[in-house]
DNA sequence: ACATTAATTATGT
DNA sequence: ACATAATTAATGT
């Protein structure tokens, strides 16, 4: 919400510099190149719970989220949703072309109102070729992205449901947190079927889970709102050796 | 230790 | 008024 980009699609008049020179990916640019992708670029607005790219869809661009969350979802066999992670503004998504794949490994959900800028996949090659640091920040968000899904896999099959959505929250909160008075709160609407989604739940346990953490007064949540009002009793039950 | 089923209530448009 | 979200208890594996 501190981004000022006109929300006008395709024909935007002028996409503002300061829109990427203090972005991982960009920031080692020069004001001259960061012209050059941006005028390449195409900014579009998307509402909330919609899809911006499908799974196993060519990928045939890339994108970078310039304000708004995105949920990558993988759907299985069975046509239940599995959310994969959330990706905060700042970062490139379906970047398929950095894993060597050519169509879309998930599925990405814009999780609010979102803003993002996309490229032709053909231009990736030149975007790292040409541009000093593209690659290797790109890489070190694959990497981190990896790692988390790493440690959730972990998570899925060492701990016991309480843990893993404490693990989920926290996570939450690092990544899209937004701090209020009385806490810490996601920045975006979820539900306790999104959560129960991330930690391979139902809803109700999340419910209950969250009720029982609300009558102890560390977390507060109304209809898609969780503030965490005590994280630090949240990271103790999240490694509590039962 | 958790899912499932089911019934009930709350909340946003 | 209606649909979606959340709660809660009971029952099952």
């Amino acid at each position: 919400m501190q981004n000022a980009v006109m929300t006008r699609s395709r024909t935007a008049p002028r996409l503002d510099e300061s829109l990427l020179n203090n972005v991982p990916p960009f920031s080692k640019l020069d004001s001259r190149q960061i012209r050059e992708i941006l005028d390449l670029a195409s900014s579009r607005r998307y509402d909330e719970g919609v899809a911006v790219f499908e799974e196993g869809h060519d990928a045939d661009r890339f994108y970078m989220l310039l304000d708004g969350y995105i949920r990558v979802v993988r759907i299985t066999p069975g046509g239940e949703q599995v959310i994969a992670l959330h990706i905060p503004s700042g970062q490139l998504f379906g970047i398929a072309r950095a894993l060597g794949r050519t169509t879309y490994p998930a599925t990405a959900i814009t999780a609010a109102e979102s803003i993002a800028l996309s490229w032709p996949t053909r231009l990736w090659d030149q975007f790292t070729a040409h541009y000093d640091g593209f690659a290797t920040e790109t890489y070190k968000t694959v990497g981190t992205r990896v790692g988390e899904m790493n440690t959730r896999i972990m998570e899925m099959a060492t701990q016991q449901v309480e843990q893993r959505i404490a693990n989920a929250l926290l996570r939450l909160i690092n990544q899209t947190g937004r701090k209020v008075a009385t806490g810490i709160e996601i920045d975006f609407p979820i539900t306790r079927q999104d959560l129960s989604e991330m930690t391979g739940t139902t809803l109700h346990t999340v419910s209950r889970t969250l009720s029982a953490w609300e009558k102890q007064g560390l977390v507060a949540s109304g209809r898609k709102r969780i503030t965490v009002s005590d994280p630090h009793q949240l990271v103790l039950l999240a490694n509590a050796a039962r």
